[in-house]
DNA sequence: TGAATATATACGCTAATACGTATATTTCAA
DNA sequence: TTGAAATATACGTATTAGCGTATATATTCA
């Protein structure tokens, strides 16, 4: 199974459905990535200039992986990579 | 085809990939982005404090679709999603 | 329902993005 | 080689994340 990302919005969402998989508290996950609960509550609520690095440190702690690959829609496009 | 993103820095590789196999300088993509060619700059160097916002932004202008998805190690948590 | 737990916010502070504008540098083709 | 195009940086400004610390609101459950 496998969720696609298109925003802030969405990387929050995910981000907090994975977190509640796992059975964790928002302090628990922020324990885990280094920063506050509050940084993670603002994570999770979609915070548009939210820091890479938080997002990444996120997948990181919720043991997820994020895949880039052309959109099925760019037919014009094939060999992107 | 697709790219493991597991940091900034390889977020940053990535969208400088796409960007030149897009035939697209940096003022190009910044442009569609409706973000400086700067900050485009910044981006690709894997900047840690980049905004999100301006990573999904990449993506789109891009055509490039992110997926997130448990990582394969991780076989103890089977039912993520 | 009442208390414990969890999440959203707040304040003062520091740091750093991204902005507009501009330029120093590097890259690359004629 | 050189000159244009591309990319990395710079400066001043405005804005805001995330920090520590703390608390107001939910939410959960015995």
């Amino acid at each position: 199974m496998s969720d696609l990302v298109r925003s802030p919005r969405m990387a929050g969402d995910l981000v907090r459905k994975a977190r509640k998989t796992r059975g964790w508290s928002q302090t628990e996950l922020a324990s885990r990535m280094n920063v506050r609960q509050a940084t993670v509550s603002k994570l999770e609520a979609g915070e548009p200039a939210t820091r890479m690095e938080v997002f990444f440190d996120a997948l990181t702690a919720l043991k997820l992986e994020l895949v880039v690959s052309k959109r099925g829609s760019d037919a014009d496009f094939a060999d992107l990579f």
